[in-house]
DNA sequence: TTGAAAGCGATACCAA
DNA sequence: TTGGTATCGCTTTCAA
């Protein structure tokens, strides 16, 4: 491949010239700079990122971290990141931990051994210690590690809320909730808001909740037993869209109709919630958004050269999407 | 961060010894091994990637193109070359070029610039020329870019005969094609393949062909088109399942029931076609083996320094797979 | 068996 | 306004 110096003896000049005119900086002879641009342009030459990296020990490029890429969420957030900065001039290394500590903690150390600028997780289980160690801006999405680390998430608990108090307004009268990991802390404050709302009432008891694990098939399969123990429940709010969909295909299994029979509510918004028959009603999160500004503020941090800020703890909103699964 | 001089340092020995006992190449005494490695690990000192890969011009590291990773069939072929690479050693970049031409050759100069060992990529726009250029390892998967290349697809004509048939053996006797982009090498050859089924058919003509964009949301409006342009239509085989899904949700909005008005077949076998109701009868793909066998394959001649053998062309087998929707 | 030093390709300081 | 050169962290020859 071709390099500085190639450049440099191509148009007579230093390679140190070459690089002021690759990086606009320090003084430039108006005639020098075109020589070594048209020396340039003729080898078609590319500075060498690596090279560059090894010096900077910066990388222009920003890590994303995430647990399960075979969840759409995921998909749909990592779109809105990488959209978001090769926009701001950034590339994006994505890496799928499958939520699992030591693969997280390995990214964790390639990423930092390839001089990413910044990384973007979404993990349960980094600790806010193994975090400041890496001493590069870090921020954490759709779940909270520590309220000291910059953050986005969504009203988990109050879209909890909604949902479970949605489905009564529908005249639901026995309501049932799919669980995610109880190790995962959105699926923790969803569970919670949901008893919010029917922790009181006088039918209500722990029977009434089914764990699963932000899957498909462990939701089927979840629903499926809380239906058998509960023959008279009348809806479900699953903790995510994914869950919500394998309920409905346990409903049918088990005969039942949906939203005639049992009504049926999700969270998450993605786009394959419009996607299924009936369409899901669920809790919107504002998927692109969170990616965008997890971003944002990711490349802020990197340029004003800090790791957090007191601004850097957002909170965003949910909204609920009526559609036919209710 | 801790470099390889601080270890030297601190066990008392030269760089080049510590690069030794790293590397596992030349002769260390035994003592001085035992040295070395207890300051490795008193110091925790991982390796630069970057000073590394500048000096070997390899990062140990392989690049993947996937042209959208919104449609599902990209995370699970994602996760299933992910899996392997790692297994092998090897960390992935992913990248995402939304089929854009500029973005592929950029993403292209950007992973050789970072020295990835060998690239992935699916991609309709990509020439064989631009591939040689690159001068190391690549192989085209899901789409071919030239026979002489690398490349992992699978029997796309042969699948779409095997699913028009089904559709007839099921009785349907106007069977309608909503194809993929034109301008994708295996939308045409599914749309071949239909064709060879029913191009003979007394009652065939082209307007039997609605053309999306394999999404769900242009596969609708393609769908809705197809079936008020004819209605008579009762069999749809939709060039992947994204788009079979989209048709099944216009046949609901046009009051058509599947399966029992109309039978509707897809591509692709992603996991999200059991999820949908009805479950969809689709032609499989073997996603996993094919993101397993293009990164053994790529690993493979990168491993042997070479671009490409006469053995590299494959293509794999695809299976019916009979659900709810026909 | 070990160490010194050159070199990978760029940047940035210091001199000229 | 330009060029020489140390430097980033590592690997690998060459000598010792």
């Amino acid at each position: 491949m071709i390099s500085i110096k190639d450049v440099a003896k191509h148009a007579g000049v230093s390679v140190a010239t070459v690089s002021r005119v690759l990086n606009n900086s320090g003084y430039v002879g108006q005639d020098t700079r075109v020589k070594v641009e048209k020396a340039i342009k003729e080898l078609n030459y590319k500075p060498n990122e690596v090279a560059r990296s090894l010096f900077k020990k910066q990388s222009s490029t920003i890590g994303l971290i995430v647990p399960d890429i075979m969840n759409p969420f995921f998909p749909e957030l990592a779109r809105a990141v990488e959209d978001t900065a090769i926009q701001l001039g950034y590339n994006v290394i994505l890496c799928n931990s499958d939520g699992d500590e030591k693969k997280e903690q390995n990214y964790l150390d390639v990423l930092q051994q390839q001089y990413v600028n910044g990384i973007i997780v979404s993990s349960n289980t980094l600790t806010a210690a193994q975090i400041e160690r890496l001493n590069i801006p870090v921020v954490s999405i759709d779940r909270v590690i520590s309220k000291g680390l910059p953050t986005i998430v969504v009203e988990n608990k109050k879209g909890a809320m909604m949902a479970t108090r949605f489905l009564q307004s529908k005249g639901c009268r026995r309501i049932g909730h799919i669980k995610g990991n109880s190790r995962v802390l959105n699926a923790k404050e969803r569970c919670e808001g949901y008893m919010e709302i029917v922790g009181e009432e006088p039918w209500f008891n722990e029977t009434y909740i089914a764990e699963g694990q932000y899957d498909m098939q462990s939701s089927i399969q979840a629903t499926l037993e809380l239906l058998q123990r509960h023959p008279d429940i009348d809806g479900i709010f699953a903790a995510n869209d994914i869950m919500a969909i394998g309920a409905i295909k346990a409903a049918y299994q088990l005969g039942k109709k949906v939203p005639e029979d049992i009504a049926i509510i999700g969270f998450d918004g993605i786009s394959l919630s419009k996607a299924t028959t009936p369409e899901l009603t669920t809790i919107e999160q504002p998927i692109y958004e969170m990616g965008e500004k997890a971003t944002k503020l990711l490349v802020s941090l990197m340029e004003q050269q800090q790791t957090a800020d007191p601004e850097s703890y957002k909170v965003l909103d949910v909204t609920l999407i009526e559609r036919e699964s209710t």
